[in-house]
DNA sequence: CGTAATTAATCAGTATACCCCGTTTCCGTT
DNA sequence: AACGGAAACGGGGTATACTGATTAATTACG
C-alpha cells in the first residue's frame, strides 16, 4: 500500500493549497491572489516592465503574466503601454492605488507567512526556508516559468 | 527592497511548478497528470470509493475530484456508478486498464521523485521530508481539501 | 410519521498554469 | 535594402483549484 504522504509532490501541493488558503484568507481585505502580489511586487522592485520580465521576476508563465496583468489593470491596479523604443513589448507599472495597494499589502503578507509557518519552531522555520530555497534554485530550469535567482536581479 | 525568494509561499508556488514539470515530463508516455494519479492512487489503496472519500484521500477539492474522474472516466481508465445503499453517492473504481496504468505507473512516479530531490542530499531530503509533512499535518484544515492523515486512513 | 437538517453531488463562475500556433516587430546578415 | 531568424505578444485549448448556489437523497427529531 503506497501512501501519498511518502511523495514529495504530494506534499508540496498540498502546502501549496494551504498556503494559498491562508494568504487569500489573511489578505481578504484586498481582494488580491499571491500570484497577483508576486507580480504587484515585481512591478514594485522594477517599474515599466515588459512582461516577459515580470514572468522571470515573479515565476509566473508568460501568458499568465499577460491575464494577471489584464485583471489588475480592469480594476485600476495596474496601467499598460507599447513601449515606444520596442512596439513588440507592452510596458506595465502600478498606479498610485496599485502603489498604495502593494504596500499596505505587506503587512497582510507578513502575517500570512507568519500563520503558515507557526507551527514550526525558528530552526525549522529557518532550516525549510534554505532547503527549500536550495531545491528551487537547482530545478530554476523545470518548468515553463524559469525565475530570475536574486543574484541575477540587479540588472 | 523585498525578494520574492525571502517569502515562503513563493518557495513553495515555484517548488509546486516545478515538481509538475518533472512528473509531466518524466510520466510523458502515459499522459497522466500528477493528480489524477494521486485519485488513481487513492482508487488502488481504497476501492469503490465515493467523491468525498476519494478528495479526502488524495486531498483535492470535492469539485475537482469530479471533474479529474469524468476525464479518467472519459479514458476508459475509471469506471463510475450510483451506490445502491445511498443513491447520492456516485461510486468510482479503476478499470483493468486504469489498474494496469496506475501499477506501471509506479516507476515513473519514483523517477519524477529522484529527479526532483536530486541536489539534496540524502539527510537534506530526510529533513525536508519531515518539515512538509510536519507543516501540512499542522495546517491540514486549512483549504478546502482537508486530507485524510495517513494515521486515520485504516478506514 | 412527517418535516427539518444534513449530506453527496452538480452547476456556473473565476483564477492559475501550461501548451501550440500565429502575428507583429525587430535585428543580423548578406 | 532585402531577407531570414528571433523575440514579444495574443488567441484558443486543457487541467487544476476553489466559491457559492442548487438539487436530490438520507437521517434525525419532535
Amino acid at each position: 500500500m503506497t501512501s501519498l504522504w511518502e511523495r514529495p509532490g504530494y506534499l508540496i501541493r498540498r502546502l501549496h493549497q494551504i498556503h494559498v488558503a491562508i494568504f487569500l484568507e489573511e489578505c481578504a481585505a484586498y481582494n488580491i491572489t499571491p500570484v497577483q502580489y508576486a507580480v504587484m511586487t515585481a512591478l514594485l522592485n522594477r517599474p515599466d516592465s515588459d512582461q516577459i520580465t515580470i514572468a522571470q521576476d515573479a515565476g509566473i508563465d508568460r501568458t499568465n503574466v499577460a491575464d494577471v496583468l489584464a485583471r489588475l489593470d480592469q480594476r485600476g491596479l495596474v496601467q499598460r503601454r507599447r513601449s515606444e523604443a520596442d512596439r513588440r513589448m507592452r510596458i506595465a507599472a502600478l498606479t498610485d492605488e496599485g502603489l498604495r495597494i502593494a504596500r499596505d499589502m505587506e503587512h497582510a503578507s507578513l502575517r500570512a507567512q507568519a500563520t503558515l509557518m507557526k507551527p514550526l519552531s525558528p530552526e525549522k522555520h529557518e532550516t525549510l526556508m534554505r532547503l527549500m530555497t536550495e531545491l528551487v534554485e537547482a530545478n530554476n530550469d523545470y518548468s515553463r516559468a524559469p525565475a530570475r535567482l536574486p543574484a541575477e536581479a540587479a540588472g
